[in-house]
DNA sequence: ACCTGAACACCGTTCAAGT
DNA sequence: ACCTGAACACCGTTCAAGT
Protein backbone atom coordinates (compact mmCIF):
# COMPACT_ATOMS: atom_id res chain seq x y z
CA UNK A 1 0.00 0.00 0.00
CA UNK A 2 1.72 3.14 -1.09
CA UNK A 3 1.20 7.04 -0.62
CA UNK A 4 0.90 9.64 -3.23
CA UNK A 5 1.55 12.14 -0.73
CA UNK A 6 5.64 11.65 0.63
CA UNK A 7 6.31 15.22 1.06
CA UNK A 8 6.48 14.19 4.64
CA UNK A 9 9.64 12.46 4.25
CA UNK A 10 13.01 13.75 5.24
CA UNK A 11 14.89 14.25 1.24
CA UNK A 12 12.12 15.99 -1.04
CA UNK A 13 13.55 18.41 -3.03
CA UNK A 14 16.06 17.43 -5.61
CA UNK A 15 20.05 17.44 -5.25
CA UNK A 16 21.42 20.20 -6.51
CA UNK A 17 25.01 21.76 -6.44
CA UNK A 18 23.15 24.23 -3.52
CA UNK A 19 21.95 22.00 -1.53
CA UNK A 20 25.48 20.00 -1.76
CA UNK A 21 27.37 22.94 -0.39
CA UNK A 22 24.90 23.91 1.62
CA UNK A 23 24.92 20.56 3.44
CA UNK A 24 28.94 20.15 3.08
CA UNK A 25 29.50 23.68 5.48
CA UNK A 26 27.02 22.18 7.90
CA UNK A 27 28.58 19.00 8.08
CA UNK A 28 31.93 20.99 8.51
CA UNK A 29 30.55 23.17 11.49
CA UNK A 30 29.49 19.97 13.05
CA UNK A 31 32.57 17.79 12.24
CA UNK A 32 34.69 19.93 10.93
CA UNK A 33 36.13 20.23 7.08
CA UNK A 34 39.12 17.38 7.76
CA UNK A 35 35.97 14.76 8.50
CA UNK A 36 34.78 15.65 5.28
CA UNK A 37 33.91 13.28 2.52
CA UNK A 38 32.06 12.59 -0.55
CA UNK A 39 30.54 8.81 1.44
CA UNK A 40 29.60 10.81 4.31
CA UNK A 41 27.99 14.10 2.45
CA UNK A 42 26.05 11.42 0.27
CA UNK A 43 24.83 9.76 3.57
CA UNK A 44 23.95 13.10 4.98
CA UNK A 45 22.08 13.80 1.56
CA UNK A 46 20.16 10.37 1.72
CA UNK A 47 21.91 9.05 -1.32
CA UNK A 48 25.22 7.37 -2.27
CA UNK A 49 28.50 9.33 -3.01
CA UNK A 50 28.91 8.74 -6.89
CA UNK A 51 25.22 11.12 -7.78
CA UNK A 52 26.74 13.76 -5.75
CA UNK A 53 28.74 13.91 -9.55
CA UNK A 54 25.72 14.70 -11.86
CA UNK A 55 26.18 18.30 -9.19
CA UNK A 56 29.74 19.28 -8.92
CA UNK A 57 32.80 18.24 -10.64
CA UNK A 58 34.69 16.97 -7.79
CA UNK A 59 35.15 17.20 -4.46
CA UNK A 60 37.28 20.95 -4.45
CA UNK A 61 34.23 21.82 -6.58
CA UNK A 62 32.47 21.29 -3.25
CA UNK A 63 35.19 23.25 -1.34
CA UNK A 64 35.37 26.43 -3.86
CA UNK A 65 31.85 26.33 -3.34
CA UNK A 66 31.95 25.89 0.74
CA UNK A 67 34.84 29.25 0.38
CA UNK A 68 32.16 31.36 -1.74
CA UNK A 69 29.62 30.89 0.65
CA UNK A 70 31.05 31.96 3.83
CA UNK A 71 32.51 34.83 1.88
CA UNK A 72 28.83 35.51 0.72
CA UNK A 73 27.80 35.64 3.87
CA UNK A 74 29.49 38.91 5.33
CA UNK A 75 27.34 41.81 4.87
CA UNK A 76 28.62 44.84 2.41
CA UNK A 77 29.43 47.91 4.64
CA UNK A 78 26.66 50.79 4.44
CA UNK A 79 27.55 52.87 1.81
CA UNK A 80 27.01 55.91 3.75
CA UNK A 81 29.53 55.69 6.43
CA UNK A 82 32.84 57.75 6.89
CA UNK A 83 35.77 54.60 5.32
CA UNK A 84 37.15 54.28 9.07
CA UNK A 85 33.56 52.99 10.25
CA UNK A 86 33.55 51.10 7.13
CA UNK A 87 36.77 49.30 7.44
CA UNK A 88 35.67 48.50 11.09
CA UNK A 89 32.70 47.01 9.66
CA UNK A 90 33.60 44.82 7.06
CA UNK A 91 37.12 43.71 9.30
CA UNK A 92 34.72 42.55 12.30
CA UNK A 93 32.05 40.85 9.70
CA UNK A 94 34.96 38.87 7.83
CA UNK A 95 36.04 37.82 11.63
CA UNK A 96 32.52 36.78 12.50
CA UNK A 97 32.32 34.65 9.58
CA UNK A 98 35.35 33.56 9.83
CA UNK A 99 34.53 32.78 13.49
CA UNK A 100 31.32 31.23 12.57
CA UNK A 101 33.27 28.57 10.08
CA UNK A 102 36.53 27.92 11.29
CA UNK A 103 37.40 25.39 9.11
CA UNK A 104 36.77 28.27 6.35
CA UNK A 105 41.04 29.45 6.67
CA UNK A 106 42.06 26.07 6.90
CA UNK A 107 40.40 25.74 3.25
CA UNK A 108 41.64 29.20 2.35
CA UNK A 109 45.57 28.51 3.08
CA UNK A 110 45.19 24.66 1.89
CA UNK A 111 43.51 25.33 -1.41
CA UNK A 112 45.23 28.21 -2.45
CA UNK A 113 42.27 29.33 -4.77
CA UNK A 114 41.28 32.59 -5.56
CA UNK A 115 37.62 32.51 -5.19
CA UNK A 116 35.21 34.98 -7.23
CA UNK A 117 33.38 35.46 -3.78
CA UNK A 118 36.64 36.56 -2.02
CA UNK A 119 37.42 39.37 -4.79
CA UNK A 120 34.36 40.49 -4.23
CA UNK A 121 35.54 41.24 -1.06
CA UNK A 122 38.65 42.16 -2.07
CA UNK A 123 36.97 44.88 -4.05
CA UNK A 124 35.05 46.64 -1.58
CA UNK A 125 37.83 47.19 0.60
CA UNK A 126 39.84 48.38 -2.46
CA UNK A 127 36.62 50.68 -2.83
CA UNK A 128 36.38 52.26 0.57
CA UNK A 129 40.20 52.91 0.81
CA UNK A 130 40.25 54.68 -2.78
CA UNK A 131 37.25 56.43 -2.36
CA UNK A 132 38.90 57.70 0.97
CA UNK A 133 41.70 59.43 -1.10
CA UNK A 134 44.80 56.82 -0.77
CA UNK A 135 46.51 56.64 -3.18
CA UNK A 136 47.05 53.60 -5.53
CA UNK A 137 50.41 52.51 -3.38
CA UNK A 138 48.92 52.71 -0.30
CA UNK A 139 45.42 51.64 -0.96
CA UNK A 140 47.38 48.05 -1.74
CA UNK A 141 49.82 48.67 1.30
CA UNK A 142 46.61 49.15 2.97
CA UNK A 143 44.66 46.24 1.60
CA UNK A 144 47.43 43.98 2.33
CA UNK A 145 47.74 45.20 6.05
CA UNK A 146 44.11 44.68 6.64
CA UNK A 147 43.90 41.11 5.30
CA UNK A 148 46.91 39.58 7.22
CA UNK A 149 45.82 41.50 10.47
CA UNK A 150 42.27 39.45 10.07
CA UNK A 151 43.64 35.86 8.61
CA UNK A 152 46.16 35.86 11.03
CA UNK A 153 43.46 36.65 14.16
CA UNK A 154 41.12 34.34 12.35
CA UNK A 155 44.12 31.43 12.55
CA UNK A 156 45.13 32.27 15.82
CA UNK A 157 41.78 31.95 17.04
CA UNK A 158 40.86 28.44 14.94
CA UNK A 159 44.12 26.93 16.41
CA UNK A 160 44.25 28.60 20.10
CA UNK A 161 46.09 26.41 22.19
CA UNK A 162 44.22 26.86 25.03
CA UNK A 163 41.02 26.47 23.16
CA UNK A 164 38.79 22.96 22.80
CA UNK A 165 38.29 20.71 25.36
CA UNK A 166 41.04 18.27 25.33
CA UNK A 167 43.55 21.57 23.74
CA UNK A 168 43.07 23.34 27.33
CA UNK A 169 44.33 20.11 29.24
CA UNK A 170 47.43 19.84 26.21
CA UNK A 171 48.80 23.35 26.93
CA UNK A 172 48.18 22.70 31.10
CA UNK A 173 50.39 19.62 30.95
CA UNK A 174 52.92 21.22 28.84
CA UNK A 175 53.22 24.03 30.83
CA UNK A 176 53.35 21.78 34.31
CA UNK A 177 56.24 20.12 32.48
CA UNK A 178 58.27 22.79 30.96
CA UNK A 179 56.93 25.96 32.44
CA UNK A 180 60.30 26.32 34.25
CA UNK A 181 62.08 26.91 31.59
CA UNK A 182 59.16 29.29 29.90
CA UNK A 183 58.71 32.35 32.70
CA UNK A 184 57.34 34.86 30.37
CA UNK A 185 54.47 31.96 29.32
CA UNK A 186 54.28 30.56 33.00
CA UNK A 187 53.08 34.39 33.68
CA UNK A 188 51.04 35.24 30.91
CA UNK A 189 49.14 31.66 31.18
CA UNK A 190 46.04 33.28 32.44
CA UNK A 191 45.67 36.06 29.90
CA UNK A 192 46.51 33.74 26.88
CA UNK A 193 44.23 30.70 27.71
CA UNK A 194 41.30 33.43 28.03
CA UNK A 195 42.55 35.08 25.50
CA UNK A 196 39.19 36.93 24.00
CA UNK A 197 40.21 36.96 20.44
CA UNK A 198 37.76 39.23 18.83
CA UNK A 199 38.72 42.23 21.17
CA UNK A 200 42.04 41.34 20.58
CA UNK A 201 41.71 41.91 16.82
CA UNK A 202 39.36 44.91 17.26
CA UNK A 203 42.26 46.52 19.74
CA UNK A 204 44.80 45.48 16.44
CA UNK A 205 42.04 47.17 14.17
CA UNK A 206 42.09 50.68 15.65
CA UNK A 207 45.97 50.48 15.37
CA UNK A 208 45.88 49.67 12.03
CA UNK A 209 43.12 52.46 11.31
CA UNK A 210 44.97 55.09 13.24
CA UNK A 211 48.27 54.39 11.49
CA UNK A 212 46.33 54.73 8.02
CA UNK A 213 44.80 57.81 8.74
CA UNK A 214 48.07 59.58 9.83
CA UNK A 215 49.38 58.73 6.68
CA UNK A 216 46.42 59.90 4.75
CA UNK A 217 46.57 63.13 6.79
CA UNK A 218 50.05 63.75 5.44
CA UNK A 219 48.97 64.08 1.90
CA UNK A 220 46.24 66.93 2.69
CA UNK B 1 81.39 -12.68 -3.38
CA UNK B 2 80.33 -10.20 -1.03
CA UNK B 3 82.42 -6.89 0.09
CA UNK B 4 82.66 -5.63 4.05
CA UNK B 5 83.12 -1.75 2.77
CA UNK B 6 79.17 -0.92 1.57
CA UNK B 7 79.78 2.76 2.69
CA UNK B 8 79.63 3.83 -0.56
CA UNK B 9 75.87 2.81 -1.24
CA UNK B 10 72.98 5.09 -1.30
CA UNK B 11 71.44 3.95 2.10
CA UNK B 12 73.92 3.62 4.90
CA UNK B 13 72.63 5.54 7.69
CA UNK B 14 69.97 3.61 9.82
CA UNK B 15 66.43 4.94 10.20
CA UNK B 16 65.94 7.20 12.66
CA UNK B 17 63.03 9.74 13.66
CA UNK B 18 65.69 12.94 12.64
CA UNK B 19 66.48 11.07 9.35
CA UNK B 20 62.56 10.77 8.45
CA UNK B 21 61.61 14.14 9.20
CA UNK B 22 64.56 15.56 7.70
CA UNK B 23 62.89 13.70 4.54
CA UNK B 24 59.42 14.98 5.16
CA UNK B 25 60.70 18.47 5.10
CA UNK B 26 62.43 17.90 1.75
CA UNK B 27 59.82 16.29 -0.21
CA UNK B 28 57.14 18.92 1.27
CA UNK B 29 59.57 22.06 -0.11
CA UNK B 30 59.88 20.01 -3.91
CA UNK B 31 56.15 18.63 -3.84
CA UNK B 32 54.48 19.74 -1.12
CA UNK B 33 52.95 19.01 1.72
CA UNK B 34 49.72 17.69 0.23
CA UNK B 35 51.52 14.78 -1.77
CA UNK B 36 53.48 13.41 1.76
CA UNK B 37 52.84 9.85 2.08
CA UNK B 38 53.95 7.48 4.29
CA UNK B 39 54.73 4.97 1.39
CA UNK B 40 56.25 7.78 -1.27
CA UNK B 41 58.20 9.18 2.30
CA UNK B 42 59.07 5.19 2.82
CA UNK B 43 60.00 4.87 -0.99
CA UNK B 44 62.34 8.24 -0.55
CA UNK B 45 64.42 6.59 2.65
CA UNK B 46 64.54 3.54 0.48
CA UNK B 47 62.49 1.40 2.51
CA UNK B 48 59.24 0.21 2.87
CA UNK B 49 56.27 2.75 4.24
CA UNK B 50 55.66 0.43 7.37
CA UNK B 51 59.33 0.64 8.67
CA UNK B 52 58.52 4.02 9.15
CA UNK B 53 56.81 3.11 12.07
CA UNK B 54 59.93 1.58 14.02
CA UNK B 55 60.30 5.41 14.64
CA UNK B 56 57.74 7.18 14.56
CA UNK B 57 53.83 6.73 16.04
CA UNK B 58 52.03 7.76 13.16
CA UNK B 59 51.87 10.42 10.20
CA UNK B 60 51.10 13.48 12.83
CA UNK B 61 53.82 12.70 14.94
CA UNK B 62 55.78 13.30 11.30
CA UNK B 63 53.49 16.57 10.89
CA UNK B 64 54.70 17.77 14.11
CA UNK B 65 58.22 17.33 13.86
CA UNK B 66 58.21 18.94 10.18
CA UNK B 67 56.59 22.15 12.45
CA UNK B 68 59.14 21.76 14.97
CA UNK B 69 62.16 21.94 12.55
CA UNK B 70 60.77 25.00 10.74
CA UNK B 71 60.43 26.72 13.84
CA UNK B 72 64.00 25.67 15.22
CA UNK B 73 65.41 26.73 12.24
CA UNK B 74 64.62 30.63 12.74
CA UNK B 75 67.98 32.60 14.92
CA UNK B 76 67.17 33.56 18.49
CA UNK B 77 67.51 37.06 18.30
CA UNK B 78 71.07 38.78 19.62
CA UNK B 79 70.41 39.40 22.94
CA UNK B 80 72.22 42.70 23.47
CA UNK B 81 69.32 44.51 20.72
CA UNK B 82 67.10 46.79 21.22
CA UNK B 83 63.54 45.56 21.31
CA UNK B 84 62.48 47.43 18.29
CA UNK B 85 65.50 45.63 16.38
CA UNK B 86 65.24 42.29 18.37
CA UNK B 87 61.40 42.02 17.69
CA UNK B 88 62.26 43.18 13.58
CA UNK B 89 64.69 40.29 13.78
CA UNK B 90 62.54 38.04 14.83
CA UNK B 91 59.77 39.03 12.46
CA UNK B 92 61.69 38.88 10.11
CA UNK B 93 63.59 35.12 10.63
CA UNK B 94 59.96 33.82 11.03
CA UNK B 95 58.92 35.44 7.57
CA UNK B 96 62.12 34.00 5.82
CA UNK B 97 61.51 30.29 7.67
CA UNK B 98 57.37 30.71 6.59
CA UNK B 99 58.68 31.14 2.69
CA UNK B 100 61.22 28.87 2.62
CA UNK B 101 58.85 26.43 3.83
CA UNK B 102 55.52 27.66 3.03
CA UNK B 103 53.63 24.40 3.34
CA UNK B 104 54.08 25.01 7.25
CA UNK B 105 51.33 27.26 7.94
CA UNK B 106 48.89 24.72 6.20
CA UNK B 107 50.44 22.31 8.88
CA UNK B 108 49.79 24.81 11.40
CA UNK B 109 46.30 25.71 10.81
CA UNK B 110 45.53 22.09 9.68
CA UNK B 111 46.86 20.44 12.74
CA UNK B 112 46.16 23.16 15.64
CA UNK B 113 48.42 21.47 17.70
CA UNK B 114 50.50 23.44 19.66
CA UNK B 115 54.68 22.64 18.87
CA UNK B 116 57.34 22.93 21.95
CA UNK B 117 59.58 24.54 19.28
CA UNK B 118 56.68 27.15 17.96
CA UNK B 119 55.75 28.07 22.30
CA UNK B 120 59.83 28.68 22.57
CA UNK B 121 59.29 31.10 19.93
CA UNK B 122 56.68 32.91 21.71
CA UNK B 123 58.92 32.61 24.90
CA UNK B 124 61.48 34.77 23.43
CA UNK B 125 58.77 37.49 21.97
CA UNK B 126 57.10 38.18 25.24
CA UNK B 127 60.98 37.76 27.03
CA UNK B 128 61.38 41.15 24.59
CA UNK B 129 58.42 42.99 25.28
CA UNK B 130 58.71 42.05 29.04
CA UNK B 131 62.19 43.42 29.26
CA UNK B 132 61.16 46.57 27.51
CA UNK B 133 58.90 47.42 29.93
CA UNK B 134 55.59 46.70 28.83
CA UNK B 135 52.82 45.09 31.00
CA UNK B 136 51.91 42.19 30.92
CA UNK B 137 48.53 42.87 29.24
CA UNK B 138 50.34 45.25 26.93
CA UNK B 139 52.91 42.59 26.25
CA UNK B 140 50.11 39.93 25.58
CA UNK B 141 48.20 42.31 23.35
CA UNK B 142 51.73 42.85 21.37
CA UNK B 143 52.28 39.12 21.14
CA UNK B 144 49.07 38.48 19.59
CA UNK B 145 49.31 41.60 17.41
CA UNK B 146 52.83 40.71 15.85
CA UNK B 147 51.91 36.95 15.75
CA UNK B 148 49.16 37.44 13.43
CA UNK B 149 50.48 39.96 11.17
CA UNK B 150 53.38 37.19 10.63
CA UNK B 151 50.91 34.37 10.49
CA UNK B 152 48.95 36.80 7.55
CA UNK B 153 51.77 37.66 5.27
CA UNK B 154 53.01 34.09 5.08
CA UNK B 155 49.37 33.13 4.05
CA UNK B 156 49.02 35.93 1.44
CA UNK B 157 52.30 34.93 0.10
CA UNK B 158 51.33 31.32 0.26
CA UNK B 159 47.85 31.71 -1.27
CA UNK B 160 48.85 34.73 -3.85
CA UNK B 161 46.77 34.36 -6.45
CA UNK B 162 49.64 35.90 -8.86
CA UNK B 163 52.17 33.34 -7.70
CA UNK B 164 53.07 30.16 -9.75
CA UNK B 165 52.81 29.29 -13.01
CA UNK B 166 49.32 28.38 -13.45
CA UNK B 167 47.45 30.63 -11.05
CA UNK B 168 48.78 33.98 -12.26
CA UNK B 169 46.74 32.41 -15.52
CA UNK B 170 44.10 32.04 -13.46
CA UNK B 171 43.86 35.55 -11.91
CA UNK B 172 44.56 37.25 -15.67
CA UNK B 173 41.54 35.24 -16.90
CA UNK B 174 39.13 36.04 -13.80
CA UNK B 175 40.29 39.60 -14.56
CA UNK B 176 39.45 39.18 -18.12
CA UNK B 177 36.01 37.98 -17.53
CA UNK B 178 34.95 39.77 -14.37
CA UNK B 179 37.39 42.65 -14.35
CA UNK B 180 34.58 45.47 -15.82
CA UNK B 181 32.54 44.93 -12.22
CA UNK B 182 36.16 44.98 -9.88
CA UNK B 183 37.40 48.86 -11.42
CA UNK B 184 39.78 48.84 -8.15
CA UNK B 185 41.08 45.65 -8.47
CA UNK B 186 41.41 45.95 -12.05
CA UNK B 187 43.17 49.41 -11.70
CA UNK B 188 45.53 47.85 -9.16
CA UNK B 189 46.40 44.53 -10.70
CA UNK B 190 50.04 45.74 -11.57
CA UNK B 191 50.75 46.18 -8.12
CA UNK B 192 48.65 43.02 -6.70
CA UNK B 193 50.61 40.86 -9.82
CA UNK B 194 54.20 42.04 -8.25
CA UNK B 195 53.60 42.38 -4.51
CA UNK B 196 56.69 41.90 -2.48
CA UNK B 197 55.56 40.46 0.08
CA UNK B 198 58.65 40.51 2.21
CA UNK B 199 58.62 44.36 2.35
CA UNK B 200 54.74 44.42 2.38
CA UNK B 201 55.05 42.48 5.61
CA UNK B 202 58.40 44.91 7.18
CA UNK B 203 55.52 47.96 6.24
CA UNK B 204 53.63 46.39 8.67
CA UNK B 205 56.24 45.42 10.79
CA UNK B 206 56.81 49.35 11.28
CA UNK B 207 53.73 50.33 11.83
CA UNK B 208 52.80 48.00 14.55
CA UNK B 209 56.23 48.79 16.36
CA UNK B 210 55.75 52.57 15.85
CA UNK B 211 52.48 51.87 17.71
CA UNK B 212 53.51 49.81 20.10
CA UNK B 213 56.40 52.26 21.14
CA UNK B 214 54.30 55.15 21.48
CA UNK B 215 52.22 53.17 23.98
CA UNK B 216 55.31 52.18 25.92
CA UNK B 217 55.68 55.74 25.79
CA UNK B 218 52.27 57.00 27.88
CA UNK B 219 53.80 54.83 30.68
CA UNK B 220 57.21 56.08 31.34
C1' DA C 1 65.50 -4.88 17.21
C1' DC C 2 64.17 -3.75 12.93
C1' DC C 3 62.00 -4.64 8.39
C1' DT C 4 58.31 -6.71 5.47
C1' DG C 5 53.96 -8.66 2.98
C1' DA C 6 49.34 -9.15 3.36
C1' DA C 7 45.31 -7.32 5.00
C1' DC C 8 41.76 -3.89 6.74
C1' DA C 9 39.03 0.12 6.58
C1' DC C 10 38.84 4.08 4.47
C1' DC C 11 39.53 7.71 0.47
C1' DG C 12 38.22 10.15 -4.51
C1' DT C 13 36.80 8.93 -8.84
C1' DT C 14 35.33 6.21 -13.27
C1' DC C 15 32.25 3.59 -15.73
C1' DA C 16 28.88 0.49 -17.26
C1' DA C 17 24.46 -0.55 -15.90
C1' DG C 18 20.06 0.43 -14.31
C1' DT C 19 15.41 3.48 -14.11
C1' DA D 1 18.38 12.84 -16.76
C1' DC D 2 19.64 11.13 -12.65
C1' DC D 3 21.04 7.42 -9.45
C1' DT D 4 23.68 3.14 -8.38
C1' DG D 5 27.00 -1.01 -7.60
C1' DA D 6 31.27 -2.62 -8.65
C1' DA D 7 35.77 -1.53 -9.46
C1' DC D 8 40.34 1.03 -9.48
C1' DA D 9 44.14 3.33 -7.50
C1' DC D 10 45.35 5.30 -3.65
C1' DC D 11 45.45 6.32 1.67
C1' DG D 12 46.99 5.31 7.06
C1' DT D 13 47.58 1.64 9.97
C1' DT D 14 47.74 -3.25 12.20
C1' DC D 15 49.68 -7.58 12.72
C1' DA D 16 51.80 -11.85 12.14
C1' DA D 17 55.79 -13.31 10.06
C1' DG D 18 60.43 -13.03 8.87
C1' DT D 19 65.75 -11.92 9.91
Amino acid sequence: MTYDVDMTTETRSPLTRERIIEAAVGFADEHGVAELSMRKLGAELGVEAMSLYNHVADKGDILDGMIDQVFLSMPPPEPQLDWRDALRQAGVGAMNAFTAHPWVVNLLVSRASTRAAALAYMERILAILTDAGFSDADTHHAWQLLASHTIGYAIQQATNPAAGDSDANAFETWLSRAGNSHPNITRLAPLIMNCQFGREYEFGLEVIIDGLASRLSLID
